[in-house]
RNA sequence: GGAGAGAUGACCGAGUGGUUUAAGGUGCACGCCUGGAAAGCGUGUGUACGCCAAAAGUGUACCGAGGGUUCGAAUCCCUCUCUCUCCGCCA
């Protein structure tokens, strides 16, 4: 959410900043700032109506203790109208911050300056590309029939059991999962990031508070008896730790890590782009969380970049990173990488972890702060990345290491899968 | 799921309708004292939203959350959440 403040003082550049990410926030602008005056106006006269109504009241409880009880009557008689219009007042002070609050949570984050304009992912900027393309045969299997081969990953199953996008891992399959789980954990250890085990799902002012509600519910899976969201990645819980708590300087930057499972409804996206592990109702991620200094959150997001590269990297796989534009970076985020591997039997490069600085948009709505060296209470800003999620990094493994003798397993995971072949 | 007891500031803790303007203590910060420190003494010490050009100042709200009663609520009433003790169930 963006502050109120900063859209009263500077409306213009909201507008033109929002434009790079096609949104048109003229008109909702306006509607806030008559709000935001309308509210201002009436909390002036609702807090003189109290001051004035307070003062009263202790002249009586004053004149009650002298034992002038028919002076103190008619004082309370005379309360009755101030009484009257602070409840008028207030109940149209709720209405008016509200109505205005479900304006400010319409707008999206402002984007970063260097986010290019464009409409869809055809328009987001590369810039990098590292790895050496993988030359298969042209009898080279997708993954999804490799799975089957091998007998690793079994999506009948999964259907049988649950449903489409819920596959069982198996054998070698499974272990491979428990591997990159805990090479990404380790990792992330020796990066410095302190490893969490979140819950699985979260209540609702967590939703709220990382954004993914009021407006995207329809994505979440929804406990509806005991009103609880399965998480859709563990930034959710994760970053929910610090909603409503002031870190002191010296805390930040907070460097959190977690592996969860990821439960997405992704409602209406089935189809040929979405075979196999491509898109998963059900997958497993490890997710980094930074909480930092706003002056220092930016150097943070070159170094989470860098660090999810060099994840991608040890598992030799060939992969590039996107800045996206303006259409297609999220309703949260300022500043997003997207790192995509190629998987070379599908010939297509898969999206494996997304790296995003958030500024102080989440931050802003469940009131994350910090004290600065002056002592001062101020947002801080949050960020988080895939480090790394698994369906698509196991999709182009497969793929690509796929050889006679079976999939070769990258050097640095053999110590944690135990096998160099999945045969 | 049932019964009972609780939730007060950074922390401990007093407070059952009216100088609570939340006592007292601890912690923390600053000052005095000291060769330096400790002790001692003194001062200060939350959050949010307003008012004010701004600072200073000042108004309002906040004692788990939300409602209510009252001229006046930390205190009384209702609902909910969480914690503890016991019972039930349980990997």
């Amino acid at each position: 959410m963006l502050q109120i403040y900063y859209i009263r003082e500077y409306s213009k550049e909201v507008i033109e900043r929002l434009a790079v990410k096609n949104f048109d926030a003229a008109a909702i602008i306006d509607k806030i700032l008559v709000l935001d005056a309308k509210r201002r106006n009436i909390q002036k006269t609702l807090d003189d109506t109290l001051a004035e109504s307070n003062k009263a009241a202790k002249e009586i409880g004053g004149l009650f203790k002298q034992g002038k009880i028919d002076e103190a009557n008619v004082m309370k008689a005379k309360t009755a109208d101030l009484k009257k219009a602070s409840k008028e007042l207030g109940d149209n002070l709720d209405s008016v911050s509200s109505e205005l609050n479900d304006l400010l949570v319409q707008l999206p984050n402002l984007p970063h300056p260097s986010v290019p304009k464009g409409n869809s992912d055809a328009d987001n900027e590369m810039i990098y590309e590292e790895g050496t393309m993988p030359e298969l045969s042209n009898d080279a299997l997708p993954h999804w029939e490799l799975a089957k081969k091998y007998d690793i990953i079994d999506f009948d199953l999964g259907s049988k059991v649950t449903g489409a996008g819920f596959p069982f891992y198996k054998g070698k399959g499974a272990k491979l999962q428990r591997a990159l789980i805990n090479f990404f954990l380790d990792r992330a250890m020796d990066a410095g990031y302190t490893e969490f085990q979140p819950p699985l799902m979260v209540n609702e002012d967590s939703g709220y508070g990382t954004g993914q509600l009021p407006d995207k519910e329809g994505q979440m899976y929804h406990v509806t008896m005991d009103n609880l969201y399965l998480i859709p990645t563990a930034e959710v819980p994760i970053t929910n730790i610090y909603r409503n708590v002031i870190l002191k300087n010296e805390e930040l930057p907070v460097m959190n890590v977690a592996y969860s499972q990821c439960f997405r409804r992704e409602a209406g996206s089935y189809g040929k782009d979405v075979r196999g592990l491509n898109r998963l109702h059900q997958f497993d991620k490890v997710e980094m969380v930074q909480i930092q200094h706003p002056d220092k959150s930016y150097e943070t997001l070159e170094q989470m970049k860098d660090y999810a590269a060099s994840l991608i990297r040890a598992l030799g796989l060939p992969f590039r990173i996107l800045r996206l534009c303006g259409g297609d970076i999220s309703f949260t985020s300022a500043l997003t990488y997207d790192f995509e591997v190629y998987s070379g039997a599908q010939k297509k490069w898969l999206e494996v972890s997304s790296v995003s600085n958030f500024e102080n948009f989440q931050a802003n709505r469940m009131k994350l702060r910090f004290k600065n060296a002056d002592g001062k209470t101020k947002l801080a800003h949050t960020l988080n990345g895939s480090a790394l999620a698994l369906p698509r990094i196991v999709a182009a493994l497969l793929e690509n290491n796929q050889t006679p003798e079976g999939i070769k397993i990258p050097k640095d995971l053999v110590p944690y899968t135990g096998f160099e072949f999945i045969d």
